[in-house]
DNA sequence: CCTAAAAGGATAAAAAATGTCTTGTTAGGG
DNA sequence: CCCTAACAAGACATTTTTTATCCTTTTAGG
């Protein structure tokens, strides 16, 4: 269980190889997607997301391609993965109060809760940088 | 993401239920899934599993039903998640070495294993014991 | 205006989750 | 010895999610 998608696997390759490159160096798509062993077209998807949320920056047409959205110091593992992946919940009733219908004091929701607290806590403490470098 | 199934939470409604109970009191499985509302036929599923491995003792024919394995205070949320849901892999690279293909160097692959070791690191510090007390 | 490249939407195939049904096995009681 | 209670096991069906692919649209450069 807990197990990362292909998605997730494919968005932190893709990434990471962004990461690698020489800053302003524009990379087309189809060149990432090769190198990184991921069909094209599924990380199209995954960009496209990254690119709302600002991790990458896009540019269209001829020359373009496209670029880290930040220096890869400031981007977590924790913000590509809940891009793709969805908000970290190991079990419904973390999202909020009330959730848990079944039992008012539900004893295992704080568990959960910790669950969550602690895998945030992990991938919130590794960097593009720190997962680029050689 | 991290998302625990169904599966997984009637797993641990049933068995939570089953350490609330007086010890050497045999529960019926269509009494066990009436009281956690999980269809009797999927629980007995899980249970079967549970028994599998000793986490609960069945007993067949008339006067026959469930008891906890073992005392409640010997029972982790770990097991009984593992048990039903299979082993926390984060990544399928966390289950050994030689299985990141795409690198020798994954950078990854340590991250993943720091974040199975939080995850298990928590749920075995719950028992059913805390779990089922009011 | 032609071509390059990403964006967006619709669709399809495969896998996993969820649940049901039928048959087999074990045990107790008349 | 047979009948019924109860779990065990396996096959099957349904739904949802994952994993793509394709086609059209938009944007930009030359």
């Amino acid at each position: 269980m807990m197990e990362l998608t292909r998605k997730g696997e494919y968005a932190i390759r893709g990434i990471v190889y962004l990461a690698a490159q020489p800053p302003d160096r524009v990379c087309l798509l189809s060149d990432i997607a090769a190198a990184v062993d991921v069909p094209a077209t599924f990380l199209a998807k995954i960009f496209q997301q990254f690119s709302k949320i600002g991790l990458v920056k896009s540019y269209r047409g001829t020359g373009g391609g496209f670029l880290l959205g930040r220096v890869p110091e400031k981007i977590t593992l924790l913000e590509v993965v809940e891009a793709v992946e969805g908000p970290i919940i190991p079990n419904r009733c973390v999202v909020g109060v009330g959730e848990c219908v079944r039992d008012v004091s539900c004893k295992v929701h704080p568990v959960w809760k910790r669950v969550q607290g602690q895998v945030r806590e992990v991938l919130a403490g590794v960097t593009l940088k720190e997962l680029s470098e050689v």
